[in-house]
DNA sequence: CCTGTCCAGACTGTTGAACAATTTTCATAC
DNA sequence: GTATGAAAATTGTTCAACAGTCTGGACAGG
């Protein structure tokens, strides 16, 4: 009697451990998918290298299958290439990437910002962005910087109103951070730019957007150059 | 005796099966998502259904997991949605998305057209797919003229030399396909907009992208109207 | 010494079965 | 008629196995 019941206690930390507790109903992949992802945005996983599967399952303690999930949508997210029997590898950005990357920002951006009301309410998320780029500056903090920096461009994509053109924004950005880790030397990159992002949302509350977006475009002209060739520089001599 | 042998000899055929044999090196899971990715355009899978894992992987004749990466790859493109826990669900687009996607069109296809010089190599492909789409409706193949158009509008996006953009645009015309095969009414939705499809690159030719793209403004806002009208009537007495 | 072939090992692609966790269904009690 | 609670169905994840493909080295011949 009784065995139908199976009671066997399941030795394994039960499938959905969660250390931060309160994540809402993530699947195991989604969550390791944040987790690679910030590696490879951090440059912990170094662009070109190759991800093996048994090996990445045996660190993260998760069985092959579910790693392969996640390594489908760090795929199409554009943060990892796929080779076909050769398995996955960080995605290696190259100038033709950053030139791309550049052209779509300008492409989205400035059009964006203006036609843009100065009272929307993506507009105070610039502010807020631009105010706390300013602070982590003054601590020396160059990672919020960057990271305050893609606030505030988000926030200006967000100014068209438009759900996907934000989702397809996100993931441009998330290829641009891939290349600023390649590029490690974030005060260098940031640093200028604080004080043109401030220029930017003053004048749209000033009730002026075409003129942010004037210098919106000549920021990012500049910023490809910058990039361009910081790139240049790694890339030529590592 | 010999129950360690597993003689079972593989009844299945062997996992690559090629019926067409030319494929290369396309992975089974990549296969079966453009198989499924049509049944969903073409409205055979119809929106806010369930596919469920047990049933589809019988059918395919394909393991859950292969499945499972399957469900990925399309959920990412937009036409699938998942549910944690409760499965995929075929995405089922509603005015918002109509709307949306229309101001996402607007917002690239007209200042790529703007700024387009009029011997770009997709300039021509524009021209043929604007010859296709007349030929289709020649034939009642009403299909064929909404696949022309799909790439006839393509073709302006590839004007802006991105291809980024061009990717993301080939989502939102995944989604739009998924809209109109809910509408299942491809005559009355395309008819209209073949000859100013032409006219659209009649303009560019003669070398006045900017009146090209007044026109294709005019179009889309139209075609939304269409659209629109035409999903509040089918939405509204099924 | 160089080159081409062949073989073994490593890795990916896919499978099927199993179990845990969650949702859905349904019968029963109030 | 609605709440309750257990059974059934479905998804989430794991494991072990095997087939197909790529890699690298041993080995023979020039």
């Amino acid at each position: 009697m009784g065995e139908n019941e199976q009671e066997a206690p399941n030795t394994k930390r039960s499938a959905r451990q969660n250390s931060n507790g309160v994540e809402p109903s993530l699947t195991l992949a989604e969550t390791l998918a944040g987790r690679i992802r910030e590696q490879v945005i951090s440059g912990r996983l170094v662009p070109g290298s190759h991800l093996s599967e048994q090996t990445l399952s045996d660190e993260l303690q998760v069985s092959r299958n579910t790693l392969r999930e996640v390594f489908r949508l760090l795929t199409k997210e554009g943060l990892l290439r796929y080779e076909a029997n050769r398995g996955v590898f960080v995605a290696t950005p190259s100038m033709s990437t950053i030139v791309d990357i550049y052209r779509v920002r300008r492409f989205i951006e400035c059009p964006a910002l203006a036609q843009a009301h100065p009272r929307h309410p993506a507009a105070s998320k610039m502010r807020t962005a631009v105010e706390a780029a300013h602070d982590c500056r003054d601590k020396g903090d160059w990672l919020g910087v960057g990271t305050a920096d893609i606030t505030f461009h988000a926030a200006i994509v967000e100014l068209a109103d438009s759900p996907r053109l934000s989702d397809f924004y996100r993931q441009i950005s998330l290829e641009l951070r891939l290349v600023f880790g390649l590029l490690h030397d974030p005060e260098f990159l940031h640093a200028p730019f604080i004080d043109q992002n401030r220029s930017i949302v003053t004048q749209l509350e000033a009730g002026n957007p075409q003129g942010a977006s004037e210098t919106l475009e000549a920021y990012l002209f500049q910023a490809e150059r910058f990039i361009l060739g910081a790139y240049a520089r790694v890339s030529g001599s590592p």
